[in-house]
DNA sequence: GACAGGCGGTCGACATTGTCGACCGCAGTG
DNA sequence: CACTGCGGTCGACAATGTCGACCGCCTGTC
């Protein structure tokens, strides 16, 4: 395989570099971080300009991310098969659980959600959309570190960060409830990434039994657990929604 | 100004041609598309493929937008500030309407949707935060109009696109249009873009008196309008809640 | 079942193209 | 009013991306 274009690969990283500080960042600052000479990022600079990836305060020079990505990142989920195959099947599963409802895919090292189904009540929620959740102390994750070795393999031999006392944060632990996720059929993860929330998770596969996401609800530990246990009938609601997706994903090949 | 970096602007079309056309395209239909050779369209599409940008279906071969995108597009929404300051005001816009809020801004030749509060009421919506308006037939778009030169830039001399038998297709209509909104300080589209659905919009502008975006609200033209003109109570809410924002980005100054 | 036509992908020579580091003008600062 | 930092420019150089021919594969066809 021929070597990726330099240039291309530097633009990614100062987008990836502006995303990840919360603030502006200067012309100075980006070169500095990436090591590259000034003029050079600057050329690449202007030309995300140009093309609407990147901004610049007029007033302070600084330069944060753009509205194309916004429109591009939008055309991205317009064009998922698996989220559009799963809209209907996550708002039954929201209604039925009465939780909240995540659908997620692989992505780096974590799991991207593609699609959110608020809770159906009338608290105020914030869209997650294009955030990112943990592989290892979450349903979404654990399927999928369960199910694909990719994911697997992302974790790496790195240790992992532990959120609250509940994480699992040895890798001989993770593999042991990957193996038993894989028994059972589902995963759960309960208080392991925020305190007082908990979530049930089962894969989805494509029609040649691949592993492309997962699906969980996602809720406060009173009402999703009973007697220290995820309930019995939210883990069938999950498996049988995810399961429905997966055979629509399967029957939608023309 | 010295030239755009050539592999970038490119990749950056690649992009744009992959988020128009609905469907996964192929790397002969890509090379073609651009007027690339396919080694050098093949050459930009792995690259972007390793960083995030596309994704390919490995049964078909063919290319998609990629995971990567709709992540940095989140982010562009973390950091932006107009958006940030306007969540609250939105919200009360909203409740105190009873309709959906949108809020807009100027992105090529469109308005861009970077937030949107659902009608309150149980409905079924989909968000449409990303998504793109037409700058001569909505509310938003025809208040950037009035007061951006930037947006009336972008119209150029082109016959504009109807979209319904009110849609304003002449240039000079459209300029007497923003006449108006300027004196009166707001917009209104009464079935200019949607049959059935009329929209009143107001400008926001930053400390320094410049246009940053607008906001509006959009409902039924049943219940936003009364005698064929829209509502004059509607009018005052979204003014002010215009101006709320535009003294929160004022003042929000350091 | 041999063939043709299309696909995605590779390769290596070429010169275009992006890169580098010195330099510029400006704004804020002591 | 020097000084330091900023964003931005410039021009020489060679590293780099580009091109078009080529490869192997799959698919549909006669």
């Amino acid at each position: 395989m021929p070597g990726p274009i330099q240039s291309l690969s530097r633009a990614a990283a100062i987008l990836r570099l502006l995303a990840g500080g919360e603030r502006r960042l200067g012309l100075s600052e980006v070169s500095t971080a990436l090591g590259l000479a000034k003029g050079t990022a600057h050329g690449i600079l202007r030309t995300l300009q140009q093309e609407g990836f990147v901004e610049q305060d007029p007033e302070s020079g600084k330069y944060q991310l753009g509205a194309e990505l916004l429109r591009l990142g939008q055309s991205y989920l317009d064009v998922h098969e698996l989220r559009a195959r799963a809209l209907v099947w996550a708002d039954d599963l929201a209604r039925a659980s009465g939780e909240t409802v995540y659908l997620g895919v692989l992505h780096q090292r974590g799991v991207l959600i593609v699609h959110h189904v608020f809770r159906p009540d009338d608290t105020r929620q914030v869209l997650e959309v294009g955030s990112m959740q943990p592989l290892h102390s979450t349903a979404l994750g654990k399927v999928l570190l369960a199910y694909d070795p990719v994911a697997r393999g992302e974790l790496g031999e790195e240790p992992l960060e532990a959120y609250t006392s509940r994480t699992l944060t040895d890798l001989a632990s993770v593999d042991e409830e990957c193996g038993l996720i894989r028994e059972r059929g589902w995963a759960d993860a309960v208080e392991e990434t925020w305190e007082g929330v908990a979530s049930i998770g089962a894969l989805i596969q494509d029609r040649r039994r691949n592993p492309v996401g997962a699906v969980c609800i996602s809720g406060a530990v009173e009402r999703v657990c009973e007697d220290g246990f995820v309930r019995p009938s939210l883990v069938a609601s999950v498996r049988s929604a995810a399961r429905a997706i997966s055979r629509d994903l399967g029957a939608g090949r023309f």
